[in-house]
Formats: structure tokens, sequence, C-alpha cells
DNA sequence: CGTTACGGTGACGCGAACGTCAAGAACTCT
DNA sequence: AGAGTTCTTGACGTTCGCGTCACCGTAACG
């Protein structure tokens, strides 16, 4: 298990982020990197987590909601005591995101109708010119 | 067709949001109430188009990609030059939309497993307290 | 041994999306 | 007429999510 890690440049380069986001993500405990003196190592976990930062902060969710997003998927031999009430906010983010997926559904049907829509104006506009 | 229009009160009742974040709107063109006198009254098709912005923030868009969108749904008789760049800016949302709905289920799939796979931490802990 | 490159820590700045007064007009009720 | 409510327009304050800058350490290169 070659437990690869990488430099802070390598990470920005991986996910196309800066320097300054990834100390920032770590100043608010959404990233563990480890130490090799001053300098910082992102290991597997912190890829993984990056990962679920930048695709929930796509869906419209604050930094602060993703960190108790991650704390879930990383309770190992955690308390029981509070991942039972993680359990219970993750069953409520959960029917968010369900509602949420719904309603983007529902705007993706829409917004398609009004293109059509659209483009059929574009068309009778282009017959119009040739009269 | 009885045009009801609403107080800027209303409104707030309405969509549970503030006279602050309404007129606010407004100066940003997301808006377009009437005046009588002084006030402001929002009609269907401020109601309509408050929907549809506050469920486009639901999905992380900023008010200014939300203002563009609006202009497509609401293009009666307008100028065909910008309505052929508007449709290609369409486009491009759909697509983000698209993508934004798998990743959005893909990531509800994997956040209901590690629900399952907490509750049943959860039952075991139960079951160890019992011994 | 100087300098170039990469990384670090503050600290201040900034745009977005409002919140929060302050001060005044306009209408209603008594 | 006075008091209260609802609306208006500024204008400044605040939080989030970083950008930017200044300054420092240190390892490598020529």
């Amino acid at each position: 298990m070659t437990e690869t890690v990488l430099t802070i440049r390598e990470m920005c380069d991986a996910f196309n982020v800066t320097p300054r986001t990834l100390r920032f993500y770590e100043s608010k405990e959404l990233l563990f990197p480890i130490r090799e003196g001053q300098k910082r190592l992102f290991t597997r976990r912190d890829r993984a987590r990056l990962k679920l930062i930048l695709r929930g902060k796509r869906f419209g969710f604050s930094l602060e909601d993703i960190r108790q997003l991650l704390d879930l998927y990383e309770m190992g031999d955690q308390q029981k005591t509070q991942l039972s009430e993680t359990v219970k906010l993750a069953h409520q983010r959960l029917e968010e995101m369900k509602r949420q997926r719904d309603e983007l559904g529902q705007t993706i049907d829409e917004l398609t109708q009004q293109i059509d829509w659209a483009e059929k104006q574009l068309e009778k506009a282009r017959h119009d010119d040739a009269a």
C-alpha cells in the first residue's frame, strides 16, 4: 500500500484550485494534510474529501454544510452518541438533496421546452427574412 | 383576467423573503414590480420570476447567472440577434444542469449507502451494549 | 554564495448577497 | 392633530469564500 501523498502544488494541479483554497479548507477543518516539517502533504483521504467538497459546492452547499456531511463519511470507530446525531442530520440532508434533484429535473424539462420554443422562433425569423 | 398584484409585505410572506431581498433583486434587474406612487406592486410575472430565482439559488447559481436564464423565459418579440446568443448560453446551462443532476444522483446513492452502514453500526452497538 | 523556486504564515482586500439602521413620505385610526 | 403602521430611499455593516500582498524559511542550482 504505497500511500502516495501530494504536495500542495500537485494537489492544486490535480483539482484545479489554488494553494490559498487548500490552506483555507484546512483552516476550516475540511482537509487534514500531514506535515513534513512545515510542508503539507495531502493523502488519499484528502483527495477523496476535496472531491466531495468541490461537488458539494456545485450543489450550492456552504462549506460548513459540507464539513458536517464529510464527517459522516469518516466515522470508523467514533462515539456512538455523535453517530446517532450525525445520522439524523444526514437523513435531513438526504431529503434535501432528493428534493433538489427533483426540482432540478423539473427545471431541466422547463428549460428544454423554452429552448425548443426559442429555436422555433429563430427558424421562423430566418424564414421571414427570406421573404 | 384579474391581474392580482401583491404588496411587498404580501410578496415577502408568500415566498418567505425580506423586503430588503426584493428591493435588492429589483436593483439587480431580476424583478420589475410596477409602481403605484412610490410603492411597489408585484405582478404574476414577478411571482413566476421569484420562484425561479429561489430555485436557481438552491442549485448554486449566482444571481447574475439566474438573470440571464430568466431572460430566456421572457422573450416575446425581442431582437433575434440576442435571442441566438441567449439560446447558446441556455444550451450550456442546460448541460451544466444535467451534469449536476447526474452528480447529485450519484451523491445521493453514496450518502444512502453511508447512512445504511452507519445505522448498522448503531444496531451492532446496541447489541453489544445488551451483552 | 547569491538567487531562484517553492512553501509557509499573517493580514488586509474584495465581490456577492443581503442585514441593519436612519430619516422621511403616506395612509389610517381615534 | 397626534400616533401608529407601512412603505420608501440611502448608506453603512456583515458573512462567506477566497485573492492578494508582504515577509520569512529552506532546499537546490549555477
